[in-house]
DNA sequence: CATGAATGAGTCTTCATTCAT
DNA sequence: AATGAATGAAGACTCATTCAT
């Protein structure tokens, strides 16, 4: 029943020395780390509604207290957890981007496939995130970091599909950005949500041939190509 | 802060006999709606992990005890509900294939504008769903139930574009009928979630647009004249 | 280690029906006082700092669940104590006026001795006075009702005074009326504390003496008789 | 809101050689002070029932630690609070009485003023007192000391009463020196208990007045020029 | 069917005490 | 001596479920 894929290795922190292990004298940073990754993992496994504070410790192999003693309270707990996704997927999008050149096409496409990087693309996340998206409207404080989540990874996108047009990368049926950005990010989402259900090994590849696909079907002179 | 356009009417269901109005036998199935609906308005409100069976109750200015009575268990309620929301769903999209005519693009247009049918395209359901989403991977029960549906509503879809194709509707890029499927499952998923973050009052003619417009592009000769 | 007056008879309340015993449905107000009484005694014996919710149910022989649900949180059920003592003090002390008939000094003695009346007189009452005391200051809710009690307490007694002074009691050494009120007021609040140090029976009497004694050296002409 | 008169200078205590300066070996004495007096100080601030080792700590700007290394346990940082708090207060009164000269009824007036005195008569520590009388009964090691502590200072107060009467102060209706002892004791026990309530600055003047009033009333010839 | 008090197991939270550094 | 993270037992509070009326 266990996730195979989950284990990935979070993004590293300045404050961490590596190398030396999670010893009883962990510094504050590292303790807090590991105990929102446990989060993550107790979240995918039992939902939110599952989520027990003495099931994050021991996952930890902490005390149950050390979580109260670090987070104060289990919601606070939540509210560090979904900083912490909210900003691992901000930079992975963001470093994707930098990466990928001068060309606008490229920068496009790159910030698309972000969203299926191993880092932030695993079952675990995705059952996290979908987790908070339920429970937002109840929650303000998730609402609003979802929110601005959003409204910010919609805009860099908005800019890049506008860059694509102008530098002639036309739009089947005369789209406009704003509404070709709209969709591409739909469709980004609605592939993870698809990735929720898939059953066995999580595959990614299906998902990168449909985002090519339709940045081919929305942008035909720029990803003719492809 | 209350919703404003969640009352929308239930769908009738085939057990109630409404030429004879609300008598003792009609009474059971009446009990289990208003308390299904109850549950879906809570969950929407309070999130899952909030969901109290009193608070159903109350919600439908009952007494406490008789969620279990009509339900046994809180578990059970939430399965009936989840079955209740697919239900409704599965109906709606359903019914605008059959209402569509016989021409396959206007087929497949109509099945994809069903997700923003008023019934079942509120925001109280979406949030609904996605709570549903976020414990799927905890709940096995859940998770057969999610899956079922897509499979079924991918299956139809996957029908609708190859019949679209085969009437020489055109891919971009020659697209195959599946891969275009999945890609506009996943663009009417991700449409839905922006609307659960959208301020204000909830307004599906941009979600619509962006359904037409990406059926142009994917199917350019079949939706040109849109 | 049993204190082995404390079981006086509770003040009556028009809801109750007497003779028909606290049996599983007893009313709202009926387990409210009988949980109440159950935090006197517990208080008496444990301290307010060893004052424990599952104690107070165990004592009513009730689960613990009960005293959330009749008083919401612990310290609401301790507000209710204090107003409880407070009522059931002022109508001690009033009463006991009202029966002293029209002389001065004779209600004024009445007002005093009603201090040591067995029903708000008992060991373990003294000793939860004197616990909500030693909280007053930390406790916004307790200094409140404290201080009211107090000033109700002390402008009836400045009034018995001023009308014995008038009535040609005279006064040692022309006290005034607010002054020889405020010392006899202490007095029998001293009184009371020692009562929480004496071992053994309590004993009432040689209280009453000494309030004898004081009144009568404080109010020569009116008390020389007794 | 904090109390304005509570930073009294804390009494000189003979293993602390003020010749020498504060070096290691007075170090242990004076750490225990300290951590006593921020006792005392959140014992006022909180009550007994809201009492933190950690809070202690905190206000004595030490680690937590501290607290455990100096006192072992939080029970016997208690009974050594209250061995402090009752050591200053008959260090006050018997000083009082030395430094009042020979004259029976100088004595005894020093004696009953001395529980007006700014060092032990203080709203913080007025508030400790009864919170240790509040939790007397279920602490035998409180009791104990209480009773102790009482039984001291009525001893004494018997003794001068009855000095004062055989000296010729005659008393009001002959009234022996146990009972005049009894009340007056009973009185100044009472005024700690309305400073506690009191709103504003402590005002003692009020209390010296009423003890001035009571003494001349019980003791007439004695105190009748006062 | 309906009510709502009663139960009690399950959780979160607090906090005295310990202990490695 | 001193620090403060870590532990874990204790207790307040929640809430699904039961049941007498």
């Amino acid at each position: 029943m266990r996730d195979e894929d989950e284990d990935v290795a979070p993004l590293p922190i300045s404050s961490e020395r590596s190398g030396r292990g999670l010893d009883r004298t962990a510094s504050r940073e590292v303790r807090r780390r590991q105990l929102i990754e446990s989060t993550v993992a107790e979240i995918a496994e039992n939902g939110l509604s599952g989520l027990k504070i003495s099931g994050v410790a021991q996952r930890a192999k902490l005390a149950t207290g050390m979580v109260n003693f670090h987070f104060v309270s289990k919601a606070q707990l939540l509210d560090a957890t979904l900083d912490y996704l909210s900003e691992e997927y901000r930079l992975c999008w963001r470093h994707a981007i930098d990466n990928a050149g001068a060309a606008p096409a490229a920068r496009l496409r790159a910030m698309m496939m972000a969203d299926l990087d191993p880092q932030v693309c695993t079952r675990r996340r995705i059952a996290v995130w979908h987790a908070f998206y339920g429970e937002a409207r109840a929650r303000p404080a998730f609402l609003a970091r979802c929110a601005q989540r959003e409204a910010e990874h919609h805009a860099e996108l908005v800019g890049l599909c506008a860059a694509v047009i102008e530098a002639g990368g036309g739009t089947a049926m005369e789209m406009a950005a704003e509404r070709a950005a709209s969709g591409l990010s739909a469709l980004t989402d609605g592939i993870w949500l698809g990735l929720l259900f898939s059953p066995g090994r999580i595959d990614r590849e299906p998902g990168r041939q449909t985002i090519d696909s339709f940045l081919a079907a929305v942008f035909p002179r720029a990803f003719s190509g492809k």
